[in-house]
DNA sequence: CTTTACCCTACTATTTCTATAGAATTTCAT
DNA sequence: ATGAAATTCTATAGAAATAGTAGGGTAAAG
């Protein structure tokens, strides 16, 4: 499951690239408006903006912008971000690999090669949707299924 | 990440799946062979045979073995019984649906659009490997990447 | 030089996952 | 019958991850 805080992330990457042109947000227009709770949010932003997505303004005017075209922020890097590895077993993942603990021989292991598969099938999606596709599915009224 | 108790069941439904042939296998042994803990195995062996996988015979000589073909056993359906959903949101939940707490209307979250493609792509894998699949891909030594 | 707003670290609370305990029940063998 | 072998079931404890809070620090604006 996606936790909270990459739900909030995505969220607020969203409502920020809607406000592209506009004076940047404050924390706390963007805690109410999208409903997450002010000190969380505070720490979510300032990880993406050490991510190098977010850009901020102290002082007085001052709050977040997006620091990239929303056609170039992926959900996947979004997501190693807030929540680590997008493969279901370490060692099925690309940027976080780690041995299992259980794994006798993981050359052979064949759980293994199917969450190699089920990670290519996720990251298919995730690698190429980005916040501009969010956006964009928006508008689209039809129901998902 | 899949849960240890998912993996353990896997792990165990594949040398089940191996014993084929030969008399039910203990608790214990199993647990021995697979490096799992003892009573952690019990529970998980007994959800699975509650869900119909396993059967078991109790007293001497007694044992779990395998219900159904290996072939007719599916990733997709022990992770359901062991963690639940597959989706990465609940509102992208084909079994376990449940709505987002956040979600303010369901019908244009771009989010949800793209976690119900993710789900799609996940259970185009595991809703189609199954057990013995698994155990054939133990013998293809070939890296997996 | 005061107000506004982000920056950063540490901490607490809550929930979920992992594992253990122990008694009950069924079956087999003698 | 009786006892040992094995699963069944419920409860609970311990550990780890997630979610959220606190509070002072730092920079910019006016």
């Amino acid at each position: 499951m996606l936790s909270k805080k990459t739900k909030y992330a995505i969220k607020a990457l969203v409502a920020l690239g809607k406000n592209l042109g506009n004076p940047p947000m404050q924390i706390v227009k963007l805690a109410e408006m999208e409903m997450i709770p002010r000190k969380f949010l505070e720490q979510i932003l300032l990880d993406m903006r050490n991510a190098g997505y977010l850009y901020s303004k102290k002082g007085a005017g001052g709050g977040y912008s997006l620091n990239k075209d929303p056609k170039d922020i992926f959900l996947a890097d979004i997501l190693r971000i807030t929540d680590g590895p997008i493969a279901m077993v370490p060692c099925a993942s690309l940027k976080f690999y780690r041995k299992c603990d259980e794994c006798h021989d993981e050359v052979t292991c064949g759980i293994r090669k199917t969450f190699i598969d089920v990670r290519d099938a996720t990251l298919n999606v995730l690698a190429q949707t980005s916040i501009a596709d969010v956006i964009a599915r928006e508008q689209d009224k039809l129901p998902a299924f």
